[in-house]
DNA sequence: CGAAATTGGTCTCATATTAGACTTTTCAAT
DNA sequence: ATTGAAAAGTCTAATATGAGACCAATTTCG
């Protein structure tokens, strides 16, 4: 269970009563690292994305399609999915939907007739605005526990960890 | 696209040629630091999991309830879900499936009726054993990119976020 | 230059996963 | 003691997602 009584919920959110039993999972895996980073983004990302696909109908591959057209349109649906690692008939499939529900517009790469170069319509931009914020509250929350040196701690790690990615993220080695 | 050229995979494993308008993907979006521990648990979590999948015949749930039960013996499937923020349709699921493969044995709680102790079978252990090399590998290499110190930075970090996640991580809020 | 290989995107089929309903057991309130 | 509420686990129906096949465009190689 969540390392919080029911008790503890209601009357002092900030007393907790952690289960030290379950609390062993998280460093006691033989991948601690890995399992700790899985156990706090599982408890930002999932619920964040189903309030949205419930609030907005849209699926997790079309709303981080979103995110990433936002910050910058003219991408390709190959190239998200190099950059990501998020399945290339997932990503097409939510290209698709995204085009259906007018959130995105396509345009054939004058360079290359196969690529598609991807662009966010009005509305896109709109839906984004609108779930942006519950995001973006909850990312802050999430680091609340954290002062403003780790954060910054925090980012520079996870910097080299994502400039370090592409040096053995090979697929092939699976 | 990944941050490298085929090329420099073939050649260079460790001449990087990253498009640097992906790479604002990155920092670029309105939550950064949970973007970035995404990116880098992705091409962790997802590979490692498909090939599990593929290999053995599990499902996400099953692995990661495999892993709980190797650390720790005799939790609920509510507890598991609980303290992970797993679905319980879908621990319930991979339960069933789990003792259906005998990899799982199921023990109704001597205290609540309603509550099924988890244990591993001989089967499940070996089978944990046989996969979990592969995680920790991936472990190690993604890690590579940080120092002792660092490593030790990040995982005292994530202490600190899971430790915290109760504080904010309720559904209720969504 | 032409054929073979690779790439970009889409589709089909099978399987995984979610929401919500359901049953039984346990807890809480009166 | 009784009743209503909540918890634990399972099931159903709908939908999301992955594997692999496919086609057309482009690149690579002899």
């Amino acid at each position: 269970m969540r390392p919080i009584s029911k008790e503890a919920t209601l009357d002092e959110p900030t007393e907790q009563e952690p289960d030290p039993g379950l609390r062993a999972l998280l460093g006691g895996t033989e991948i601690p690292t890995a399992y700790k980073i899985g156990y706090v983004l599982n408890f930002y990302r999932e619920p964040s994305f189903r309030a949205i696909e419930m609030e907005f109908g849209l699926t997790r591959p079309e709303i981080v399609i979103l995110l990433a057209l936002h910050v910058r349109e003219g991408i390709t649906a190959s190239e998200f999915c190099e950059f990501s690692g998020h399945l290339k008939a997932g990503v097409s499939r939510a290209v698709i939907a995204l085009e259906k529900k007018a959130l995105v517009r396509r345009k054939t790469d004058p360079v290359d007739n196969r690529r598609q170069l991807l662009f966010l319509t009005d509305a896109g931009r709109e839906i984004y605005q609108r779930y942006i914020p519950m995001l973006r509250a909850r990312e802050t929350a999430m680091l609340e526990c954290l002062s403003k040196p780790e954060r910054r701690q925090l980012d520079r790690l996870l910097d080299k960890l994502g400039a370090h990615v592409p040096n053995w993220a090979k697929a092939s080695e699976l």
